[in-house]
DNA sequence: ACTATGAATTCTGCATACAAAATATTACAT
DNA sequence: ATGTAATATTTTGTATGCAGAATTCATAGT
């Protein structure tokens, strides 16, 4: 088997996205070098490395002299960036092949249809919806706006932990995730995108109130 | 006056990029860390925080063990890139307050009619571009699309220096320009946005040849 | 009690040092 | 002459070290 190869930085990026998954940090708060780079048991070459990638993708903040820390949580930026995944991923449906969207519209509607039925931890609830959403974009042939995506994506990770219990908002998502399917049941991609720009509206809107 | 305090990952990243403009560097060249770092007076430690950022808009590639390079250029990658900038710029202009484009879109109009008139250095032409650009999305209050627009771009600087001379492709683009203008000016939000994405489409059609 | 000032401490930003991987070079065998 | 193995060199990836900025704490003055 071929053991893994590859820059620290890059698994500790993943170490810290995991860690922001399961709400370890709070946002606003800042990062201590020496420390987190002792509990990972690294140095702190790669851990800002792994840092400044981060603050790249809007995931940490960074000021000169005071070092990075988890960027603050705002409407106005979840906002923004709901804006902007609903462009890009409308985009990406429509430079898809309409023959391999039409094929894969049944599975699509089979999971947002069992996504209604098992309510289940949060987590779950949220890989659920990511693998739906990437198995929709899977026939995009656009790499360059796939990796965009996830990571304008990872940027709006700090306010998934938000979105906590409640099952309301979720039948909702998965409604219009089958809308989306059946749209493109009947071959009609600029109306799937629209309902998939939808999505990312009303996502939004439900997401809304919980922000300070 | 306050004296310039930034991290000098940020000043080579933007020396690196200028550099880039000037055509230093041609796709494809690995980066020599200790010579560039010579090269720059500065230590390879914030040298490589640069090299990192840029590799996280697309500007470089990573490869572990053999540092970075340079991304080679190919048409489906500025395909791509165009495609997205298109949607961005597009998504940009129509989260604008209506009324300061309708207020801004004279002066939209009379650079892209002077811009027409003087066929001047390559580089002057790009900057003019650039500022005419910049000006229209001026009035877009998403900063972290502003933002991520101006992050694609950096990406897509390298394939800047591949537009030599010829002014047909150059009238072609003031032509459009004066078009979204146009629109602006009778307040048609949307016909201003399809013409926007048009200026994109036609400027990699037009570019499409130049790149191997 | 509260503010201001200055020392002590903590932490970042940058430089240097070291180890391992990749590449180049040489020697040798066919 | 060509290909291959062994060795030397270069270069990256990571760790450590150091100077200065930011913060905290303590003390003095009002």
């Amino acid at each position: 088997m071929p053991i893994e190869r590859r820059p620290l930085r890059d698994q500790i990026r993943e170490e810290l996205m995991l860690r922001l998954d399961r709400g370890d940090f709070a946002a606003g708060t800042d990062i201590n070098e020496v420390a987190l780079a002792g509990e990972l048991g690294v140095s702190r070459t790669p851990l800002r490395e792994a840092l400044i990638t981060l603050a790249g993708e809007g995931v940490l903040e960074s000021n000169q002299g005071r070092g990075f820390r988890f960027a603050p949580v705002s409407r106005k930026e979840f906002r923004e960036l709901c804006a902007i995944v609903a462009a890009l991923e409308a985009l990406a449906l429509e430079s898809s092949d309409p023959a391999y969207l039409e094929k894969i519209a049944p599975e699509l509607l089979g999971l947002a249809q069992d996504f209604s039925d098992n309510i289940a931890e949060r987590q779950d609830i949220e890989r659920h919806d990511d693998e739906w959403h990437d198995l929709l974009l899977s026939g995009c042939g656009n790499e360059r706006l796939l990796d965009l995506i996830t990571s304008v994506k990872a940027g709006m990770r700090r306010y998934a932990h938000l979105m906590t219990g409640e099952s309301t908002p979720l039948e909702r998502a998965a409604e219009e995730h089958c809308r989306v399917a059946e749209r493109l049941l009947d071959g009609d991609l600029e109306g799937a995108a629209a309902a998939l720009r939808d999505n990312w509206v009303n996502g939004m809107e439900r997401m809304m109130s919980r922000i300070p």
